[in-house]
RNA sequence: GGCGGCUUGGCGGAAUUGGUAGACGCGCUCGACUCAAAAUCGAGUUCCAACGAGUGUGGGUUCGAGUCCCACAGCCGCUACCA
């Protein structure tokens, strides 16, 4: 961009520092196996969420995160440990084919184009990443793995005794038919209702809808025959290990809500003039006495046949409406309530009663049973919908205010007493009413909820009208695809049957299409290459291809042995990069937008895993940080209709690698939401070149020299040698406190030290030099090269500071005249109360406002501060 | 609506177990160098003329609160009829 002389020549010496670490293979880390490998060497395993190689390359957020693994990652080798810290590429994926047709050329193309780019900027930047254990989820060595663990899941059923996946073959062995084995798999075919984007032409996991919608793709609900993953089974682990892992607290709740256990009970309602019956879940079965009507989903497979002659009309318009109203957004649906009586009865198996059933969209067939028993009195769902339409509303439970305050008295002021007369009122609004004490409900009166629902819960068991029961949110993994760009299920169908093709026919690689574009039908696009579906022996091939999260879901497994042809992982190479604790990677950094998709898919594979002893550990990740967002200058999120978007390669080219990676850490807390600031990059920019002056003089030919300010001699600056040894300590602690920012600016009063002195002896400046080096690694080694250091710095070990060197002999006590800063004194560092105590009461400030005052107290805290409280 | 996070100068942000609020950087002001400018180096910079006041607001605990407790407000993120 500019020709501007720089103040110190990056553009020279970083794209050297970049090709001598590859071409000496600097970074590469040994494994099992390999000549160079220690076993004795303490391992660490960091990693960064590799990038989806999009055609818009790197944004400014990839290396906030790469960068803060770089520097740990740096800092651990020089701590005397062999570090993995690895990248790849998420290649397949919506996005690449999405953009293939835009661009109209094959993904294979444009995604090797843009890892290509990626590639590039990402050495750019100088990473310390082992190239050599480089994988992209593409790759036909690594689909071959993927399909490899799609056939484990395949081949497994989850037992229920053992809590834990087992193979198949284990319940053909008992005997069982192949169609009972197929009901039990953990990858299975099913006609679900799923959500279908005709523009995209495929369907979408629940949780991918709205990202794609946000898009402005439309989605719609259709029932298709699908692969689904049974993560259900694993949702009551997923919940309980979480706590075994170094994940923040945020992020966890996140995932505890998504899978979002609640316990509570099924009850089974008999319909008036029918054999069928109704079966609901609720979390309420204490207020069972208090549920006035019945409430099925629109879809739910009863409606039909219980609708009355009269109400059919109304109940099949309903239906149609719901229908064709499912892709619009839900929220706008959601403000008014809405819905159709049948026609017909339940019976309320507590007390006999005869309720109405009714359909209405705010009960979903997706969860639970797809039919609820409606309870107005304590739903505020239940509440609106009953106000709309005229429905009783019974109330079942007394409200308990606050028992600690007002023991004994209820939310509307009435006593316990008063309600257990019988003098109650309608409510004038739901309340959710627990804890309270069941009232009106019969052999529940009295109770408060939980021993209400206890008790209920009994009652419905021992007359088999219903069981206690947990329902989770989470559902079964929508696992197919209709598109091009993915891997092929390792699957053929015959006679109606799936089955599993050998696992020496892996990689089944998708076959090279023209025309990959959405056709606007369910069809998955593979259908179109004939020759590649249809098998001389009359069978076909699923022509479904995997999510995108397939090949993400175990790819730090592969990093660990990328080139093992005969297993995903060799059993070694397992057992050293994994760790004693329950997580195999020690240090996880990605954005939060993983939170519940990525991480909790990954878990469940690597549990799958585990549970068939491919793996040694539970979890994949032990320690989980979200690196906060960077936002544009204008304080909002970068997108490119704001114009705010700010491009690593022209930070780079005007700044330098290291100045991009410094001010990235020096913005502020890793985690923190922070906005970009272009003068910050000449902040950080302005000290490199500060240090870089330190060390070398600029003559007048635009060369440089070693400074004459540095020598070789014995450091007798105490000041100096303190600040050095501070800085030693300091960066290597924040280092491992992830305080990138606070590290940053120890370095920087350091560098003003050095400075402001006349003298730089050379070997506390290496030492610096050394501490600095992960953070801005091209910089360290060129000033450590022209000075004459031996070898390179990054393999150097970290230096130990001198707790000698820190101490001072002199210490600024503070102090305080009623907690108010009077007066600073300079005293030896061990001074007593006493000494403290009597310097403190001859100053003059001090006096001045203690004059008159009787002294009361005095606090002292020991190489700290003096407190005179006095009135 | 629910859940989570955040709130400190003009700006980004520092502050061990409660113990000097504003480290470090940006910006700004002044000075040196220069014919001049840029760059660089040096000094200063929370507010107020001063007394004093001051970490979103109001209370509390304490010798002492940015930090702990209670209540409230505002911004940001995620999620949304989950029975």
């Amino acid at each position: 961009m500019s020709d501007v002389r720089k103040p110190f020549p990056f553009r020279e010496f970083e794209l050297q520092w970049q090709q001598r670490w590859e071409s000496e293979k600097t970074f590469r880390t040994p494994g099992p196996g390999d000549v160079a490998f220690d076993p004795a060497k303490p391992k660490y395993y960091v990693l960064d969420m590799f990038p989806y190689p999009s055609g818009a390359g790197l944004h400014v957020g990839h290396p906030e995160g790469y960068t803060a693994t770089d520097i740990i990652g740096r800092y651990k080798r020089m701590t005397g440990h062999n570090v993995l810290h690895p990248m790849g590429y998420d290649s397949f994926g919506l996005p690449a084919e999405q953009y293939a047709i835009k661009t109209g050329q094959h993904p294979a193309i444009t995604t090797a184009a843009n890892i290509e780019n990626f590639r590039r900027q990402l050495k750019s930047l100088g990473f310390a990443y082992d190239w050599d254990r480089e994988i992209a989820t593409t790759d036909p060595e690594y689909v071959r793995w993927t399909q490899w663990i799609f056939l484990q899941i395949y081949n497994s059923y989850f037992c229920e005794d053992s809590n834990k996946a087992r193979p198949v073959s284990e319940l053909e062995a008992k005997g069982w038919t192949r169609e009972q084995i197929d009901e039990v798999r953990l990858a299975y075919v099913a006609d679900t209702p799923v959500w279908w984007s005709p523009d995209l032409g495929t369907v979408l996991a629940n949780e991918e809808v709205e990202e794609w919608k946000g898009k402005g793709h439309t989605v719609e609900r259709r029932p298709l025959r699908q692969w689904m993953l049974r993560i259900t089974k694993y949702a009551q682990r997923l919940i309980d290990e979480l706590d075994t892992l170094d994940w923040p607290d945020g992020i966890k709740l996140l995932q505890k809500n998504w899978i979002g256990r609640s316990e509570g009970a099924s009850v089974q309602f008999q319909i008036s003039n029918f054999e069928s019956q109704i079966e609901v879940f609720t979390t309420r079965p204490d207020t069972l006495f208090g549920a006035t009507y019945m409430v099925l989903a629109p879809e739910h497979p009863l409606v039909l046949e219980i609708t009355t002659a009269g109400q059919k009309d109304a109940v099949e318009i309903y239906q149609k409406s719901i229908a064709s109203k499912s892709d619009m957004d839900r929220g706008d649906l959601n403000k008014d309530k809405s819905g159709v009586f049948t026609g017909a009865f339940a019976v309320n198996p507590v007390n006999d009663v005869k309720i109405p059933i009714w359909i209405a969209d705010y009960v979903m067939m997706g969860y639970g049973t797809g039919a609820i028993m409606a309870v107005p009195a304590h739903d505020e769902r239940d509440f609106e919908f009953a106000t709309k339409f005229g429905l009783e509303i019974k109330e079942v439970v007394a409200a308990v205010c606050d028992r600690r305050t007002n023991p004994g008295e209820t939310s509307d002021n009435r006593s316990a007493a008063e309600i257990a007369g019988g003098n109650h009122r309608p409510p004038l609004q739901s309340a959710t009413c627990d804890p309270g004490i069941a009232i009106n409900s019969g052999f529940l009166d009295g109770l408060p909820t939980a021993e209400a629902k206890a008790k209920m819960i009994h009652w419905l068991e021992s007359n088999h009208l219903g069981k206690r029961r947990i329902q989770y949110k989470l559902r079964d993994w929508l696992f197919s695809r209709q598109r091009y760009w993915g891997e092929p299920f390792p699957v053929v169908w015959k006679d109606g049957q799936h089955h599993a093709i050998s696992e020496n026919e892996l990689p089944l690689l998708a076959p090279p299409l023209d025309d990959y574009k959405p056709s606007g039908s369910p069809e998955p696009i593979l259908t179109k290459a004939t020759g590649w579906v249809n098998l001389p022996d009359g069978s076909v091939r699923e022509t479904n291809t995997m999510p995108q999260w397939a090949g993400s879901c175990w790819y730090y497994l592969r990093y660990c042995d990328p080139s093992n042809t005969n297993r995903f992982i060799s059993h070694e190479a397992e057992a050293y990069w994994t760790s004693d604790k329950p997580g195999m990677v020690d240090l996880y950094v990605g954005g939060t937008e993983h939170a519940v998709l990525h991480l909790l898919y990954s878990r469940f594979w690597h549990k799958v895993l585990y549970d068939l002893g491919h793996v040694t550990t539970p979890e994949p990740f032990q320690r989980l940080v979200n690196q906060g967002l960077i936002l544009g200058e204008d304080g909002q999120k970068m997108s490119k209709s704001r114009g705010n978007v700010v491009n690593p390669d022209d930070v780079v080219r005007e700044y330098g690698a290291d100045a991009l990676r410094l001010y990235e850490m020096f913005m502020g807390p890793l985690e923190q939401v922070k906005p970009w600031q272009m003068k910050g990059v000449e902040g950080v920019s302005r000290f490199l070149a500060r240090v870089w002056r330190v060390a070398l003089e600029e003559q007048q030919d635009g060369s440089f020299r070693i400074s004459p300010k540095i020598q070789d001699i014995p450091c007798t600056d105490k000041e100096l040698l303190r600040v050095v040894h501070e800085t030693i300590k300091k960066v290597g602690e924040d280092i491992d406190k992830l305080s990138f920012n606070t590290a940053i600016s120890q370095m920087m009063i350091c560098t003003n030290a050095f400075t402001q002195t006349e003298i730089v002896p050379l070997r506390e400046f290496t030492q610096f030099l050394t501490v600095l080096n992960p953070f801005a690694p091209h910089l360290a080694e060129e000033i450590n090269a022209r000075i004459g250091g031996k070898g390179m710095l990054s393999e150097q070990t970290w230096p130990a500071y001198d707790p000698a060197a820190l101490v001072r002999s002199e210490i600024e006590f503070i102090i305080q005249v009623n907690g108010k800063l009077r007066d600073r004194l300079m005293l030896s560092k061990d001074a007593g109360e006493t000494a403290a105590q009597s310097a403190a009461l001859a100053s003059a400030k001090v006096k001045e406002h203690t004059d008159g005052k009787t002294i009361r107290k005095i606090v002292f805290v020991p190489g700290k501060l003096l407190n005179i409280v006095a009135n």
